[in-house]
This record gives structure tokens, C-alpha cells and sequence, in this order.
DNA sequence: CACATTAATGGCATCGGATGCCAAAATGGA
DNA sequence: TCCATTTTGGCATCCGATGCCATTAATGTG
């Protein structure tokens, strides 16, 4: 998954609190619970019609306090990506080393956008979110250049390269591109669901491949 | 080139009015002046330490007039982009018909940027202010959109597609890609003058290949 | 030459995102 | 109860962006 869903409480180790002892005033909110005002708001009143002051009155915390928990209205859509990118950095290096470069890239990149299908907001909503707002499709190169250096780092070491490297370079910028495309593609499609994603992603990938190849109609 | 240069007033038709005909009061400014002065600033203070204000002033206009040559301080780097994808429209649909599509995309994007070497402020440090501050870099996406979708459209009517389809998308993006990776290595050279962009972008496609496996294993 | 017409300018007010500062609030423990 | 600890949230401030409109400086006409 490109994005970190902002799991029901349950699931991940609690209201994803800013805490680390237990001592001290108690945590008034959460990063789901501000995630969840917010999406309400976005639906209603588009993005860029949502105040910050409004996400903090449907959370029921002062506008500080949300910009404590996201450090910008554009990083609330993505939620807490961090979290996301060692696993990815985990997938790359679970992929068998004898595999030609990018067919090892290339499936991690699709494994990584597996995901459990109960996420909260739900994953395609917030991606829809994301590509179709044009803060939020600016905003988030910053995100990607994070992604792109895992990828180059696992290609750099893959190939005796080094991450600045030209190849490897390519190499994150390409897998990012075909994962746009998907993306696109993916919710262009009314009914798609998860699974389809995953094959778009492998369509997008086999169209790069077709396009470097053909000669013309 | 991937900018529009902001030439010398001898150079282009005036200093880029935004008059039509010539009655009413003469304007205070130019596009290549604002420009100009905030480079300065930008050279001394950084992206984000120069204000708007500060840019009116060193242009010696008022900061409402600044708003009205350039949407927002972001777009000041970037010149009058819009104008440059026509003739990128037009480098495309020169490419012969029989080349195989990629080979075509790939040299008029070459093309593309071959620029002569005299513009003002200079393309290298222009690209290098875009390519290294974040806030440009995000913004920059809502430029490559554009761009990505002149070249969906050529390679959309070169193979009888849609330009909304998966492989036209991928070749924009793709193409995009490219040209990012080459601009950031031919940054990254000291001394590299305007020739070897080019030969870097062809490097980069090279690049793209030995990835993909297609020329050697 | 006076004056209407025209068009850009720039001052002013306002909004919203973002940030620094700090007192207040709320907990656990001594 | 008081103290240490930690989060909260109010306040002031900065800056980019936008709408509004009076002002300014040209042109062309009678």
C-alpha cells in the first residue's frame, strides 16, 4: 500500500498516542480520530473548503493541537507514512537475489500495495483523495522521493551500484511511475476492487515493456 | 528545455506586457524583470526566506502587481511555462511516423531541451533552484502534468489509443521519468555544460533498458 | 487643450495555513 | 496535598493569496 491506513484502534497498539510514558496530561485525541474528522469534512466540503480550524472543532481539539499530531493539512490524506516504508524496505529485501533486478523490484513494489481490505478510511477513497487534489497530488513528491530512495537503495545494492547512481535513479522513478499510472487507471475503473489493483499494476508494467517495443500502429 | 527562459526584452517581443493594444496606463514591470530580481533574492536569502514583498520591492513594483504577472510565488522559477508546451506539441508531431514510438517520444523530448545557452536567469540554475527545494519540487508536479499529457496525446494517436489509456499514461510518465533522473545527474556534475544534458538524457534511456533487461543481462 | 476612455497599478482588508511561546490542565507518584 | 511530567490549546505573528476599488497614466476625440 502506498499509503499508512489509520488502523481502528484495536489493530494497531492504541489511539495511535503521542505518549510514551504514562505520566502527564492525557493524550486528547488521536492521529485516526483526527484522520476520520477529517475525511468527513473532506467529503462534505472538499479539501481545499476544509479549514483546519473545522478539523479541529469536528475532532474536538484546538487547531494546535491537530498541527502537533500532522505537521500540515496536506499530510493528514496520507496519514502516518512512515510506518509504511520499512515494511517496503522489508519486501525488497525478501525478493530472491538470482530474480533479473526488475522483476524483483517489481513485485515487491505489487506486494506492497497489498493490503488488508478493512482500513479506515478506506484505501481507495483516500487515494482517490490524494491523485485528484492538486495540493495533495503536489504535495506528495515529498513522500515519493522517500519511496524512491528505498527502491534505489535496493537496486544500488542488487547491481553493485551506488543509490545515486543513474540506473538505480531510473529505477525509482520508473517503478514510481508505473505505480501512478496503475493508481490512475485503477480508479478510473468504477467498481474496481483491491485485487484489480494488483493487476493493474502488472498491466502497467507489461504496457511500459510493449512501449519501448513498438514500431507504431 | 524543460523551462520557459525568460529572454532578453530584445529577444522577445517586449518585456512580456500583458497590454493588447496600447491605450490605458503603460505597464510598471515585465515578467523577465520580476523574475530577474527575485532570483537575486532567492541567490542571497533562499526559496523560502524571500518574501513576496521583498520580491515587489527589489522589482520596484507594488506586491498586488507581482500576484497579478505570477499566480503564486512558486510559478516565479518556472517563467511562463505554458508557452513552451506548444512547441513541445510541435517537436513531437515533426518525429517521423515509421520510427518506433518510444524512439520518437524519446528524441523530441531530447530536443526538447536543446536550448540556446544565453538565457536569463541561466537554465542550469534555474533547474537547480527547482530540483532542490522542496517547495518547487511539489509545486513542479502540477507543470509535468501538463507535460505528461502533451506527450499521452502523441503517443496515443502514433498507436490508436486514447490518451487517458494505460500505455499512453505510462509513456508520459515514463518520459517524465527520464527526464528528471538526467536532469538530477547532469546537476550533480560540476561543470557540465548544456550539451551534456542531452547526452545525459540518452544515458538515462540507456539506463532504462539495461533495467528492464532488454538490451543485456 | 480639456476630457472621456481605457487599462494597469497598488493600497487595503481579509482569509487561511503555519509556527513560536507559554500558561493551563490533567495525570501518576511521593 | 504537592510535585514532576506531559499534553493541550489559546494567543500573537508571519506570510502567501485574493477580492475590491480608488488612483494613475496613458491614448484618442471633440
Amino acid at each position: 500500500m502506498l499509503t499508512s491506513e489509520a488502523m481502528p484502534d484495536a489493530v494497531t497498539d492504541a489511539p495511535t498516542p503521542r505518549r510514551s510514558s504514562a505520566r502527564g496530561r492525557p493524550v486528547a485525541t488521536s492521529h485516526a480520530a483526527i484522520e476520520q474528522a477529517a475525511f468527513r469534512l473532506f467529503a462534505e466540503h472538499g479539501f481545499a473548503g476544509t479549514t483546519m480550524d473545522a478539523i479541529a472543532r469536528e475532532a474536538g481539539v484546538g487547531k494546535r493541537t491537530v498541527f502537533r499530531y500532522y505537521p500540515s493539512k496536506n499530510d493528514i490524506p496520507w496519514g502516518q507514512f512512515d510506518r509504511t516504508l520499512s515494511h517496503f524496505r522489508e519486501l525488497l529485501a525478501e525478493q530472491p537475489d538470482d530474480l533479473p533486478v526488475h522483476r524483483a523490484i517489481h513485485r515487491a513494489v505489487v506486494e506492497f500495495n497489498r493490503f488488508p481490505p478493512d482500513a479506515q478510511p478506506p484505501h481507495r477513497e483516500r487515494m482517490r483523495l490524494i491523485l485528484s487534489t492538486p495540493e495533495l497530488q503536489a504535495h506528495s513528491v515529498l513522500r515519493y522521493a522517500e519511496w524512491r530512495r528505498v527502491i534505489a537503495e535496493d537496486v544500488a545494492r542488487r547491481t553493485d551500484a551506488r543509490p545515486d547512481d543513474l540506473v538505480p535513479q531510473v529505477a525509482g522513478h520508473v517503478s514510481l511511475a508505473i505505480s501512478l499510472s496503475a493508481y490512475d487507471a485503477w480508479l478510473a475503473q468504477p467498481d474496481a476492487d483491491s485485487a484489480r489493483l494488483l493487476e493493474v499494476i502488472d498491466l502497467a508494467m507489461t504496457g511500459l515493456r510493449q512501449y519501448l517495443d513498438l514500431t507504431r500502429r
